[in-house]
DNA sequence: TTTTCATATATAAATATTGACATATTAAAC
DNA sequence: GTTTAATATGTCAATATTTATATATGAAAA
């Protein structure tokens, strides 16, 4: 009961978490690799040498497909779309059950530790973060917006391609504002020293 | 200018951001391997794989020191405390500029993809998002609970060891609530369907 | 005019992380 | 009575991810 029996003896893809978040971007709007890095990082962040060769993987298993797309000023671009067999396994794998999230935050260890230096650094740190997470808000904003002008009412169509992306930009900017709430609260805790 | 001078030449460390984690979960206080994989669990998740051998290097380089404790009824456990030197390096590290967060999170891209399956699958996603993060924040209030028993005014001194992990827990039941208020704010938009 | 930046793709080596295997103790559930 | 769960530590192989290197174009900045 050991052995999973694959479809397929050569090239086999290990279909992992990053593969099927990058059938979804595709699902939505054909894509560049370099665009798929940048959408990416709303909720799954990869560098651009773990996008190509993972593309090109996916397309050799035809779960998506590309042309080639010559610009005038710029290096040509393969955008890729999703494939009928894409859509099918992408549509499978939303039936199981979501792994639990990972975050990794370098940020939360410094102030786990602030305690050992000085409460100087900590507002430091703070206004930093807050920083950060303006020109996030500012950009997810901005996005959000570009959204709205452009698809209006399908936003709220839950058989829209557009439905999921706009929501998760809803969610990402409820949750940036509360990071940038809980700074200011902290940043008053500090006042007092 | 490539190579970068090291101040020992064998058996060297690379000081990841889990090792200052590690270091800055043990200054604290003291705690076992077995338990800073669970306190770990608030900002940066890892298995106990990866956390019991770091830990050893830790010792190697002097950063921990640990003593061990027999215990009734469980198997022994090893107490790491911060050592000198440990507390140095981790003082000097929060110095540095933090990276930026990483987060990876399954479930969005399902959502992403949503309007390729059925609303009943979204409605379903998110109820067990909902349960999840109930029983999380459940967890999380149970211990702001307790670190307010136990140290209370501490809380908000920010000399006090107890002060990070506090401002962090408080940090993580607001976006655990607003995660929650995100869900539902989505299934208000699945009622129409 | 030289550097830097954004756009674009690609690969190899190094590092980080997970999953599987291993062992041991006790309490509680079945 | 046997399995399951929680406590506790550890290693190794496989996989995932980052860092570094490489190349190419054109615009803008220094």
């Amino acid at each position: 009961m050991k052995r999973e029996v694959k479809n397929c003896i050569f090239a086999e893809i290990e279909m992992n978490s990053l593969a099927y978040a990058l059938l979804a971007m595709v699902a939505r709007k054909d894509c560049s690799g370099y665009e798929l890095v940048q959408l990416l990082e709303l909720f799954w962040q990869a560098k651009h040498s773990q996008v190509y060769p993972l593309l090109a993987k996916l397309e050799q298993k035809q779960y998506v497909a590309h042309r080639l797309v010559k610009q005038n000023g710029r290096p040509d671009k393969k955008i890729y779309r999703l494939t009928e067999q894409g859509r099918e396994i992408l549509s499978a794998w939303i039936h199981e059950e979501p792994a639990v999230p990972v975050v990794r935050d370098e940020f939360l260890t410094k102030i786990y530790a602030i305690w050992l230096t000085s409460t100087k650094r900590a507002r430091e740190l703070l206004h930093e973060r807050i920083q950060y997470f303006t020109d996030m808000l500012t950009d997810r904003l901005l996005k959000i917006r570009e959204m709205e002008e452009r698809w209006s009412d399908d936003l709220y169509d839950p058989h829209s391609p557009q439905f999921g992306r706009y929501m998760i930009l809803q969610r990402k900017t409820r949750l940036e504002q509360e990071e940038i709430n809980w700074c200011h609260w902290v940043l008053e805790r500090l006042k007092k020293d």
